[in-house]
RNA sequence: GCCGAUAUAGCUCAGUUGGUAGAGCAGCUGAUUUGUAAUCAGCCGGUCGGCGGUUCAAGUCCGUCUAUCGGCUCCA
């Protein structure tokens, strides 16, 4: 008889040999049917293989994160199964499962397949998934498993098994097809009720562009038909949410071909939003002790060549520009940095003037490849709410923590709430790809890892991530359909003063080096905007949405009191504009609540002859009768919440 | 840059097996003077993404380039 603990604490004896099957079968017939898979101490089980030894266990269902993944991965290999049965011949790459769903990357022998075919291989995955084919695991020998992928004649799976320690490979057969694969999975296919293949991609082998480009197949599954109809109505509400499209519907900005690819323009009410989130930040930087500073938009060839810049990114940025000066170049700024350095090194430095936080919006320039652009979240031209704080070593910590504390306070008045917090290191394997001395990253790998747990953010740690000169902490928000993006960025460098040399004279008299912190709350101002886009929809804070209110006129009659309210609101800052087209009270408010204006003020002759306003509010309705000073008051208090929140 | 899909009026879209373009909204003009999500009528607006090719004839078929979309790679 062995033990099995269960989350809970209590302790329950079975024969050795237990499945994740018997145990839930013995807990309720319900939990038997939706188990998934087993957690047996810290490793994720199937739930037909055997337990041998006293374990704390722990039943994933679809409701758990671990159910859904390993509910998915399954799924992976059921899309394989069908692609096999219904491509002979074609190859497999790898299949996991994602935190939506799964894909599979397929290489087709050439053959390309096209959108329509998708539904036909759905279909096959659900003929398949109703065998109830069952998840054979089995533990194989590194030579037996070279020797099976050697006959099927599939190379990637071959690449894959000779990465693999000799013992510790195991095979999973389900219907015809057998995988590679470490598990789990489910018990038998008959779970898989619903299936929608997404889309088809191409993808590099192994993530390296000097690799074959795979076919890559993104499914996703789920138990119960009516499940997959509301993940698909999600995606196309999530679509309208889209920052391309609200922000050409809303008029905040635009893209020309004829300026440039990923050249964003302005509009005027994207420009005014843009301004006021500005001058917020401006505002707590103030309170922060940065000093505003100002820096051409364009620099010396040799200032690039100094940062480093130029050697790492040169080659694929815009190419440098000529003067009448043979010889000389000059590039459009790429980032603030060595701008901000050469501010640094104007005077002579005290440790008492330490530390000195000069802040810019800096517009940069930087030649992102075609693939890449996307909207305003991936652009050529962009502005850095940029700010660089050089600091005696005893600073760093004490100078990171605010810099935190401003991402935090943004992030709470703009109702941020879902972020990752991402501690950004280097590439242990790959450490030519950076600068600087081993001693200098693991002091400021150190310094990041250390304040963002005495900040007591949730962080989770990438490996590969860092900027080639140190390593930061990003901030990461998602966008409406789920995709991560950095916003907010802090980065410790010691490189950059080394490089510039620059030196400040301490209490002993002699010279040191300052480090440097490169910050950026909002990240850039295009990108941040973008997500507050798909963040709120378009329906902004009232601080920051272009009009606050539109007046409505029930007829002509009324304009001119129309006009009394607006100069009266004006005195109050209160901005808006009245709609004097000779429509409808109802086509007014159908349009008004298009355009997402907050507050709709409809006058007729009870408003004129009583002084007051009717209020109807957008996506709420009617607010009822308000006089314009109570009005005025409702919206500054509105707006004064929104920015006090702490 | 790579893989795949797409490209018709300012916007959203229709356009049968190839026979030289339509709707709604927006805009303009006029009528209407309106009480909480679309008043009516008329008008304007497109070398069907660019360039080549096949054909008596191309929005429609083929090639190529560009851009967009979904991914991959990249992101100082």
């Amino acid at each position: 008889m062995i033990n099995i603990t269960l989350p809970d604490g209590s302790i329950r004896n079975y024969e050795a040999g237990v499945t994740g099957n018997d145990i839930a079968l013995s807990i309720s017939e319900g939990l038997a049917r939706n188990v998934l898979s087993i957690k047996v101490n810290e490793e994720i089980w199937d739930l037909t293989r055997p337990i041998n030894t006293d374990a704390h266990i722990k039943l994933f269902t679809w409701n758990d994160d671990e159910g859904k993944a390993t509910f998915w991965h399954s799924s992976a290999h059921l899309l394989a199964e069908a692609v096999e049965i219904l491509y002979p011949g074609a190859k497999f790459g790898i299949g996991p499962n994602i935190e939506n769903g799964f894909y599979y990357d397929i290489d087709f022998n050439g053959h390309s397949i096209a959108e329509e075919e998708l539904a036909k291989i759905e279909q096959k995955m659900l003929d398949l998934a109703r065998e109830k084919q069952q998840f054979q695991r089995s533990e194989i020998s590194k030579t037996e498993a070279l020797q099976y992928f050697t006959k099927k004649g599939d190379e990637y799976k071959l690449e894959l098994i000779n990465d693999l320690e000799d013992g510790k490979i195991t095979f999973y057969k389900s219907g015809v097809f057998t995988d590679l694969c470490r598990g789990p999975h489910v018990s038998d296919t008959s779970n898989i009720k619903a299936v929608k293949l997404l889309s088809i991609a191409g993808a590099y082998w192994r993530g390296n562009e000097n690799n074959k480009m795979l076919t890559r197949i993104y499914g996703i599954t789920f138990p119960k038909q009516k499940d997959l109809s509301e993940y698909l109505v999600m995606l196309e509400e999530a679509k309208k949410r889209d920052h391309r499209k609200v922000g050409k519907e809303l008029e905040l900005f635009a893209l020309s071909q004829t300026v440039g690819l990923g050249l964003p323009l302005w509009l005027p009410k994207g420009a005014a939003l843009r301004e006021r989130l500005e001058n917020f930040l401006k505002k707590v930087q103030k309170e922060y002790g940065y000093d505003q500073v100002n820096t051409p938009h364009i620099g010396h060839k040799n200032l690039y060549i100094t940062s480093g810049h130029y050697e790492k990114y040169g080659k694929d940025s815009f190419q440098p520009i000529s003067t009448p000066v043979e010889g000389e170049e000059f590039l459009l700024k790429p980032m603030n940095c060595p701008h901000h350095c050469e501010i640094y090194k104007v005077k002579p430095r005290s440790y008492k003037d330490l530390p000195l936080r000069l802040a810019e919006f800096g517009t940069v320039y930087r030649y992102e490849q075609t693939g890449e652009l996307h909207g305003l979240t991936r652009v050529r031209g962009f502005t850095q709410d940029d700010a660089h704080l050089f600091c005696r070593p005893d600073q760093i910590e004490e100078e990171f923590e605010k810099v935190i504390d401003i991402v935090l306070y943004i992030f709470k008045t703009l109702d941020f709430n879902d972020f990752t917090a991402q501690v950004s290191l280097r590439d242990p394997n790959n450490k030519t790809k950076y600068i600087g001395t081993d001693e200098n990253w693991e002091r400021a790998e150190k310094a990041i890892i250390d304040v963002a747990a005495k900040k007591g953010l949730r962080t989770v740690v990438e490996l590969g991530e860092a900027a080639f000169y140190g390593p930061k902490l990003d901030f990461m928000v998602r966008d409406a359909i789920g995709r991560k993006w950095q916003l907010g960025t802090i980065q410790i460098d010691y490189n950059l003063p080394e490089r510039f040399e620059l030196e400040y004279t301490g209490s002993d008299n002699q010279k040191h080096r300052p480090i440097m912190i490169h910050r950026a709350p909002f990240g850039s101002m295009e990108r941040f905007v973008a997500v507050l886009i798909e963040h709120c929809g378009g329906n902004f804070p009232l601080w920051l949405t272009p009009e606050q209110f539109i007046l409505l006129p029930i007829s002509e009659k009324y304009h001119d009191y129309a006009k009394k309210v607006l100069n009266f609101l004006k005195n109050y800052d209160i901005r808006g504009l009245v709609d004097e087209r000779s429509e409808k009270i109802g086509k007014k408010i159908r349009d008004a609540e298009l355009k997402k204006i907050p507050y709709m003020l409809i006058i007729g002759e009870k408003e004129e002859a009583e002084e007051v306003i009717s209020i109807r509010k957008h996506g709420e309705g009617d607010l009822g009768t308000f006089t314009l000073p109570d009005f005025a008051k409702l919206i500054n208090d509105q707006i004064e919440q929104t920015l006090n929140k702490i």
